[in-house]
Order: C-alpha cells, then structure tokens, then sequence
DNA sequence: CGCCAGGCCGTGT
DNA sequence: ACACGGCATGGC
C-alpha cells in the first residue's frame, strides 16, 4: 500500500494556483497595454487601489504623457498634479523622473534594451532605483520587461500564514522568502511558460487576498480552504 | 466615519 | 537586523 506522505509547500502552492486558476479564470492583468505605461502603473499602485490609479493614467493620457517623452517633458509639478488621485506624489512624481532619467542615460531611452539586460543584473538596477523595493522591481520585470521572475506581496504572505504553508519571516527576508517559494511552486514549468504562470499566479493570489484574505477578517468561504495537506503521490 | 489600497524609505533601537 | 511611522489620496 502506499504511505501517505506530506506535500511540500511549493506543491501546496501549485495546487491553489490551479485550483484559483480554475475557479477565476484569466485575470490578464496589464495585458496589451504598452510596456511604459505597465511601469507607470507599476510605481502608481504602491499602496494604493488601482482605481485610483486608473485616474492618474487617464489624465497623464489627456495630457498626451504615457510615453517615456512625455514624462521626460513634463515639468515636475505637472507630473504631482496628473497623479494626485493616486498618492503620495512628493515620493512618486521624482522616482518617475528618475526610472526616465535612468532610461535616457544608460540605455538609449529605449525599455527594449533595458528589457535586454540580464535578469539578475537588471533586478539589481532596478532596486537601485528610488521608490522601487522588491516588488515594483519584480512587477516591472514580469509585466513590463517579460522576465520569468515571481512577484510576491502581503496578500502571498498572509495566504502562506493563515494556510501554514511556511513559517512567514518578518522583515528583510519576508519577501524574499514568498518569491522563493513561488519559484519552487512553478520549477518544473518550461522557463517561457513560468512568466505566465509567475503573471497570472500573482493576480491571482490579489484576488483572492482581497475578496476573503482581509487584515481585519478571516478566511470565511476562503476558495482555499479545501484540503491540501495530503496526497496519495505527487 | 474608519479602514484599506497591486510599498517604500528614513529613523530609532 | 528588525520594528515603526510617514508618505497622500480616494473608494467603500
């Protein structure tokens, strides 16, 4: 007979991804927009709901600004004003300079040839970045640049914790653990089809974070809450 | 009204 | 190394 044995956290995680993958179907999140205004987008929704972000991008289109020229020519108090609706426009309109002003000095102001860059060295420049941590660096990677990297957040961490997938670390090492973890959840995929699985798993695990993975609430109906602990084989 | 949003950074311990 | 608060605004 065959012994039952513990799945691994990666193969816990697999399986909520295609379970979520099944019940919510594509989120294609930023999917055709141009690979600069997925930046934009990238910087705008730092701690902030994408509605709003959505106005910031309506107006830097009225004002003809969701291209590298137009941020590069907009004044910077023009560049506060068009994203008010999304905050924090003293840290965000200067770090939109600054990723431009990065563009125009050390890659031809062309995101292709950022996009050229090796992941590993690119990941580093990015974070070098002001206002950039490790998920905009992440985000911008997967969903602007297309590099195979995951990209984790609190709602990740507060779906490992609640359904102890892995003891969560605080601080530095918090992200990167959940990246670790959803790369060994998606290892085995061909590399071209991990960026997919990498975008969709993110958008994903958003979903549900904000539709049963409150701060304030449990995981009441919580689509993950089936049993995943157990397996005959895997 | 209070809580939260597709984080990051400076400061204090 | 980690905890904590500020950053700005708007939706619900």
């Amino acid at each position: 007979m065959r012994r039952l044995h513990r799945l691994e956290p990666e193969h816990r995680l697999r399986r909520m991804h295609d379970h979520l993958a099944e019940a919510y179907g594509p989120q294609h999140w930023w999917p055709a927009e141009a690979p600069f205004e997925v930046v934009l987008g990238a910087y705008l929704t730092q701690n902030t709901a994408w509605i709003a972000v959505e106005r910031s991008l309506a107006n830097l289109r009225a004002a003809g600004a969701l291209t590298i020229e137009g941020i590069r020519a907009l004044p910077l108090g023009e560049l506060r004003r068009l994203i008010q609706p999304s905050g924090f426009i003293t840290r965000k309109a200067p770090a939109l300079k600054a990723f431009v002003a990065m563009l125009d000095a050390e890659f031809g102001s062309s995101l292709d040839i950022l996009a050229a860059t090796p992941t590993a060295a690119l990941r580093r420049r990015l974070l070098a970045l002001p206002g950039v941590g490790p998920e905009t660096a992440d985000a911008i990677l997967l969903y602007a640049l297309g590099h195979p990297v995951p990209v984790a957040d609190e709602y990740l961490a507060r779906i490992a914790e609640r359904h102890r997938l892995i003891e969560v670390p605080n601080g530095s090492r918090r992200y990167d653990a959940l990246a670790d973890l959803t790369r060994r959840a998606f290892a085995a995929d061909p590399t071209q089809s991990q960026a997919r699985l990498f975008n969709e798993f993110h958008a994903l695990t958003v979903v549900v974070g904000k539709a049963h993975c409150r701060r304030t609430a449990l995981c009441e109906g919580c689509p993950l809450a089936v049993d995943l602990r157990f397996a005959s084989s895997f």
